[in-house]
DNA sequence: CGGATTTTGAGAACGCGTTCACAAACTCTT
DNA sequence: AAGAGTTTGTGAACGCGTTCTCAAAATCCG
């Protein structure tokens, strides 16, 4: 969910990038792209603002942590702009991840066409049930859990994906941390402990439909009051 | 995203729940659920909280939102408090929902296994595909996006979920509102357009994958440095 | 060239959310 | 019954993130 890592570091001049911005960094690229698609060279932070949806001050001092990478008067070479924070991201290199659990979850994960373009590449699938093993998702061919240590390394993976029922996740995460995995991404509904080192994001897919039924329930409320 | 809706209202004493403890109230209910299971009738702040992976003084805090449900210095009752919790998030209803596009994405939503214990029931499917609508997926038979407004009115649902890919959101967004959904859970990516009186939460798979990878790429820069 | 216009970058104010810290309220023990 | 021990609920402090605002820097145009 939350991640530290926040000092200020010691060699380049000004590093650490507040959470916040760093989340919006791949919707600037976004914004970016659509921008470069409708052959626009130049834009203020009005126009990029908006295609991005986020109030243009805001997207100013995103971009103010980044560097003065606009012109006043002129606005942001979309070009430009859009390679120094493909560049500050890490995505100008492909990341492999391996997904753990292919049900129905994992295996639409595999094949989400979203993820080849952001640099983000489905490179290995392991699943628990010997019945799935060696069977081929999306072009990929399934690996024993006992193999995720071989495979990770082979293939030199960092980001780990948790998409098995909430029960098996905290054994998958430890599965994935003693294979060397450094990041996680918890598709499963349920707390997982890891190392300081590791870090976690979590998404419930369950937990977002609740929150949305709650203002339901409130305008709902509202109408009979 | 983010979303409105704080006004303290005219009618109860106190009512606007900070959104922040909105979207751990779920977290809540789901440690109190692990607690019942292991047969626990009682808890204090410091039990909870750790379950649920917060602070004791968030969970506190957050929990004096809803009104004082604990006793000091004994804690809390679990099957009360899941009670009261469950009533504050519309959790003893069913909330219906329907997911448009039976992709891979929405036909692993559609199967997911996580929804039904927490109040949510897929009741409708919709795709714009003539190949796919007549197919049952899940038990469930897709119907074609002109049957969306009938289908929405006949089983009252109120929420829906976007599982196309990021060009047909918008469109699918304003099919939705027109249809009389309120709520949207879009996992397109692509940010869509509503009116103010409808709710939109934005769930974003390869954003997450962006972010872990934009911490993997300080890691192994620290280390080389 | 100089004034009008545009737009960035950042200081300052503000607001929300988190955490601290402690009085109040309860139980338990003797 | 009274003191010791727990635990809640909340006021206060703090920190992060957002938004406002405006000087600085660039362009445009007469």
């Amino acid at each position: 969910m939350t991640i530290l890592r926040n000092r200020p570091s010691a060699g380049s001049p000004e590093r650490g990038i507040p959470d916040a911005t760093v989340a919006r960094l791949p919707v600037y690229l976004r914004a970016l792209n659509a921008l470069a698609e409708q052959g626009i060279a130049t834009c203020s932070s009005n126009d990029l603002a908006a295609q991005a949806g986020v109030n243009p001050a805001k997207l100013r001092k995103d971009l103010s942590h980044l560097g003065s990478y606009g012109t006043r008067g002129v606005g942001y070479d979309v070009e430009y702009l859009r390679y120094q924070i493909a560049l500050e991201i890490g995505q100008n290199q492909d990341w492999d991840v391996v997904i753990v659990g292919v049900g129905n979850l994992g295996s639409a994960l595999s094949a989400y066409q979203g993820f080849s373009t952001r640099g983000i590449r489905v490179a290995a699938l392991v699943d628990s049930n010997p019945e799935r093993v060696g069977t081929t998702i999306s072009g990929i061919e399934v690996s024993a859990m006992g193999d995720l240590k071989k495979v990770v390394a082979e293939r030199e993976i960092s980001i780990g994906i948790i998409a098995t029922p909430g029960e098996a996740a905290q054994e998958v995460a430890d599965r994935l941390v003693e294979a060397g995995i450094t990041s996680i991404l918890n598709f499963a509904p349920a707390l997982v402990q890891v190392p300081d080192n590791v870090d976690v994001r979590k998404v419930d897919l369950s937990i977002e439909l609740q929150i949305l039924a709650y203002h339901e329930q409130r305008k709902a409320g509202e109408a009979t009051a």
